[in-house]
DNA sequence: TTGATAGTGAACCATATGGTTCACTGTAGA
DNA sequence: TCTACAGTGAACCATATGGTTCACTATCAA
């Protein structure tokens, strides 16, 4: 339980910035080397280099270094655990909101009827 | 675009703390006070407000006082940015994944087809 | 009125984060 | 072989983060 914890903080962690949710955008189009990533995004290759290994890390990329050069790609976990945590709140917060409107629609109903007996 | 950047920011970096995801469970049970989350997470009074005010910052915690207890109950915003991002996401890393297993199907075709050839 | 309770804000602390520079290794090509 | 290039690692820096304590205000209840 506490390791499902740890992953999902290096995971939401590793998306709370920027430049590496632009990494992984980017390499949904293709693959790219360390050098390609540091001119893309205007920083220098060490720069780089520390945000490539967290994304490493977290799972969401994988690297090969072939000759001098280290190509990143997509990894291999795919955000399903994620997922899963944010929609299971989508949830709990909709069920909350239709209590809500429920409670919303109960006071009007309510409110209807009293002004009704008022009248008479 | 800045904007939107930002935002996911602000929630992921929210979403990455052990403790502010507690607190985001544990709201959606039922609306609590500061001092009861404190306790809760075995922390001073301060450390949770703290963490509260950043959640509200997020958006995923609204909280009004009255008196002099403070009710936090979840936020207005329901992360439909933040499954919306995932979702893309996983979605390019199936894609990529689909090609895969074609690549792979493809290959193993191929495979057969030139041990047949070599058997003939 | 007085004492306890809930929260707030400032100051502080240790550690993490996002970035840099610099010196180095290993590889590719002329 | 010589030079340029891709990456790596250590050291450093400024700022952010997650937490604390302490002093303060405001409110509740006896």
């Amino acid at each position: 339980m506490v390791h499902y914890q740890t992953r999902l903080d290096t995971t939401f962690a590793a998306l709370s910035d920027v430049t590496r949710r632009g990494v992984l955008e980017r390499l949904g189009n293709s693959d790219a080397s360390v050098t390609d990533l540091a001119q893309r995004f205007h920083m220098t290759l060490t720069g780089m280099k520390k945000h490539v290994s967290i994304l490493e890390q977290a799972g969401l990329v994988t690297t090969e270094k072939v000759g001098r050069v280290r190509t990143c790609k997509l990894g291999l976990r795919r955000l399903e655990e994620e997922a899963a945590w944010i929609e299971q709140h989508r949830q709990l917060w909709s069920a909350r909101f239709d209590a809500l409107d429920e409670l919303v629609e109960h006071l009007k109903r309510k409110e209807k009827a009293d002004a009704q007996r008022k009248r008479r």
